[in-house]
DNA sequence: GTTGTTTTGCAATTAAGTTGCAGTAAATTT
DNA sequence: AAATTTACTGCAACTTAATTGCAAAACAAC
């Protein structure tokens, strides 16, 4: 049985041993909590979460706490730590809040756009995909080389800011200042 | 003369009339306050703001106000207004406060490293630089690419997010959490 | 000048994150 | 395995950056 609730259950997920051993490696207890948080987040590698979304996914995620969510203050500091090891990379998005994701081992880019005006976050699309390839590729270089200084957990991010095609014109569905989810 | 007092004042101001015939291009009033707050941030081309740092720049100057403050809410609406028609550029740093700076005329990324761990934002040095160079020209071309789309005021950002030597390594001056200026 | 819309400023409110502290659970030592 | 040390948890109270509502003032168009 890969898959028995109808709750998104990648594939990718770990086994308890390995999650143990990833925090006792980063000098961290493995208290239920942490087993909680980091296991989730590695079983989702390509989402970002932030407190509020993590909060209530672990929620949901049953396997060990019944519906009981972890403390809203706990959660913060349990982030915070799995953060300063480099276990969870850590961005802020436009609209100013934390989003988290297990740290990516392989160091992959997405340029995105993001518009002033109406606050969406874009993913670069078309022939300007071929042009993040080779800054990837530039950059490759930039991160061996931290690498070998003693930097750890590194993740690329590219972005452009500035305002989209349909604000600049006014074609904008949304009245100037929307939420991006 | 070309500056007569101690507040440091760099030599790229620009001409009120040059201030008011942005504001009218952009569809925005010629108030007091957009004159100052415009004025401000294009004489300081190469200084980012937060709100805070912006009211407290723009009461010691001055050349309009005698000391006396703009109202923060009133700073916050301009300063959106200003950054929705692309006149300013918005960034979140790392302690997720808002950034301001007058949108850069040439696109010129500086790559910089946010550790996680003391959130201190540094920029790229030595061979990395090389690198940032190759970066830069590749970006050049999605640029001129997003402009022909109707794209307005860009600017590139990129970033590399990770815990630095520093921090990994416990050598680290911070307590584990400082606050980067 | 009069009129109609922006813009401004004040007071009150919200959202995200923090701090302090008593209690609990891991890890370490004996 | 019990005792001790240290890290982690949860609650309440607090802080900071930003937002909303509304009346008054400033600008632009007529």
């Amino acid at each position: 049985m890969t898959q028995t609730h109808s709750r998104p259950m990648p594939p990718t997920s770990l086994a308890g041993d390995a999650i143990d051993a990833l925090l006792s490696a980063h000098g961290l207890r493995r208290t239920s909590a942490a087993r909680r948080v980091l296991g989730w987040l590695l079983a989702h590698p390509d989402t970002t979460y932030t407190h509020a979304q993590l909060q209530a996914a672990l929620q949901g995620d049953d396997a060990l706490a019944d519906g009981v969510a972890l403390d809203r203050v706990t959660l913060y500091r349990l982030i915070d730590r799995l953060t300063q090891v480099g276990l969870l990379l850590c961005r802020v998005d436009s609209q100013r809040v934390r989003r988290y994701q297990a740290m990516p081992t392989s160091v992959h880019a997405i340029p995105h756009f993001e518009c002033q005006s109406c606050h969406r976050d874009s993913p670069l699309a078309g022939a300007l995909q071929a042009n993040a390839l080779d800054l990837e590729r530039a950059a490759q270089t930039a991160l061996e080389a931290l690498k070998a200084l003693g930097y750890q957990g590194l993740s690329l991010d590219f972005a452009v800011r500035g305002v989209c095609a349909d604000c600049a014109t006014g074609t904008a569905s949304l009245p100037a200042d929307g939420h991006n989810p």
